[in-house]
DNA sequence: CGATAATCGAGACGGTACGTCGAGTCTTCAC
DNA sequence: GTGAAGACTCGACGTACCGTCTCGATTATCG
């Protein structure tokens, strides 16, 4: 969403805020109903009662507006102490799944992002609203279980930032893949056997 | 593409080979230039030298089309012997991520697997032509791991085949994020890494 | 239709007779059924279970066709002698109307005379298989009249070229204008109305 | 022409009445240059500058807006008074001839009687439009020389009716007829003999 | 309190692409 | 060489959305 200026208080009618919420709200309903490529700006700005006017003085176009939409469904994203490393991970894995599990999360997602390989503004605002959450979990979890003592604490801060990278490819990857390319559930069972694999690995990488 | 019935030689003019492989190179330059939003079947029949109504005949619409295009560019990947367990799944990476470094690939892989959310006959055909070649790529690499004796030999064939799904949706995701969400360099040093990270994962699960 | 060269006997496949019949049967069936405008070349062709090719050896296109498949129409008319050069013109009314009242006459008709004011060939084409074949009646009319003693015998052999043409324009023209544009029926009464007008006119235009 | 609900002022932003204009000069300069089978309403909105959605907002099709910009061309018919019913009819032939020598006119407007013999919405539409206000002229023409006393006052109004649609008939058929389908020059003499005829004809009826 | 100004719904506007249809031509094989 | 069959190029169709604009009607702040 894009602010004006220091806002404060300018002269001639505020801008409606209802107006955004029901538009984000009916884009997101729209996605669920006919996906990505036939929702249309028209029909978004009808379903929530607004004149196409109004929703384009909000939202340059359709991919800005989609990406604003779908990361709302990201703010549910969170890091609840399960009491182990393995466990937090597995708890991350199934709220990224669950999120992705959602019809206007699905759809929305994978367009924005193949929008995103042609447009160097879009993808920045992708990783500022969606990409940036979920790699701030990597690193709190990480923090947490350096607390916990089930990892060491960084020597090297280069390292520590290109491992984070690395997890975090592996874990978003992973998941997106399995749920949107394999089309298969993403359930306990997987999480477990994929955790497993994670967090092997990091322990064979660290003894390096 | 679909093919027709066996019919031997049918009656009428036969459809002219020649114009498949000029539309489907148009289609991958049309991505190259216009990526997937950009790209319309009127243009890709005006480069391929072909009229709207040829394209139509042969497929059903855009998304159909573009999975073709790009399923050809997998046809490339293969699993050459390095040697070692480790260098093939790092030769396999990088070779996935030359391919997701061009263009074509970039902007029209994610598109049609964000369609192929909403619509089951297209995800399968992106299935069929682009990630059975890869998972077979997997099954290759373990099968020859083992008689190198660098892997133990199946028990559980159902085990097996989870866990070569759990490696394929691991690879090919972490590799996707990386190059298009995340938008960084898959190089010879990233591979290692992740490699280090996938092989310990495996030795540390296999042990369990 | 278009006679080839002396024909004789020339080397090849001789062309099927039974085609003909069967296009231009098909194209008064689809006339009827359609209309000049939603006719196409293909349906006419699979109606008269024949390849297109074939229909466009014979004939170069719609306005052609329509143009023959309409005058066979008009072959049926004649002058029968009914005693009275107003019985005759009364007859001779009705028959044109009778065709006028067919759906292939009135669609087909009034389109390739629209078409002949662009296309002076289309124009010699329509005059040579319809209008003359009408024209030959009003001559046939006043000769039998004539000879009845109904009408003086010609003095001036141009004044008497002038007044058949104005006869024929009046006569096509008011059955035409009363049948497809005011769209009212050609019925016995309009008939003895309308020949009452004009031998009125004919007599007091002689007497001059 | 449709005329939209009374509504004064509705909301939104009102039509464009230059677009009316434009179109209609548009599509009688394209009948000039192409004749009505080669006219497209695309080439007349470009011709026009305007997009083609704006053409179909205000017609529905080909020939309502032929219809539309056809029916212009007869507003300059008038009945100016000559001193004599003879005088006022050759003016109204040779009034009505010159508009049918006008190429938009000639292709225009019998391509929509055509179309007019499978379609009574434009049969009317043509009526309304172009045959009404010629059908005006003979009414007001008879009523002149009635107060001329050239001719006798109706007494039966049925057939002052039946008279009147006759003789319009004659008039409009055979001047069309000779103009479009004969192909010859309706010129002043022409008219003269042909103002003879009917002016006889009507005389001889007149005294049964 | 009235002027000013940005907002609102509504819908017409110029464009672009769609996916279909018909025209007329060409290519294959059977007769 | 004619025949049916059907693919071919071309161009128009009528529709759908795009993103912009022009309306009249609100709804706020500021003089």
């Amino acid at each position: 969403m894009q602010s004006r200026s220091p806002a404060a208080s300018r002269p001639g009618r505020p801008r409606s805020a209802a107006a955004d919420t029901a538009i984000l709200a009916a884009t997101r309903a729209a996605l669920v109903e006919l996906g990505w490529s036939k929702l249309t700006l028209g029909d978004v700005a009808t379903r929530a009662g607004v004149a196409k006017t109004t929703l384009y003085r909000r939202w340059s176009g359709k991919n800005e507006l989609v990406v604003d939409a779908v990361a709302e469904l990201f703010d549910e994203l969170e890091l609840p102490d399960r009491g182990s490393l393995a466990a937090d991970i597995e708890g991350v894995v199934l709220q990224f799944a669950a999120i992705l599990a959602r019809p206007e999360a699905r759809s929305g997602l994978m367009a924005v992002v193949a929008e995103s390989t042609r447009d160097d503004a879009l993808r920045e605002r992708i990783r500022e609203s969606i990409v940036e959450r979920q790699k701030g979990l990597v690193l709190a979890g990480r923090a947490r279980a350096q607390s916990r003592g089930e990892l060491p604490p960084e020597t090297d801060p280069a390292e520590a930032a290109r491992t984070a990278d690395l997890i975090f490819d592996v874990v978003a990857g992973a998941v997106v893949h399995r749920a949107l390319v394999s089309a298969e559930p993403v359930d306990a069972e997987w999480a477990q056997g994929f955790t497993q694999l994670l967090l092997g690995g990091l322990a064979a990488s660290a003894s390096t």
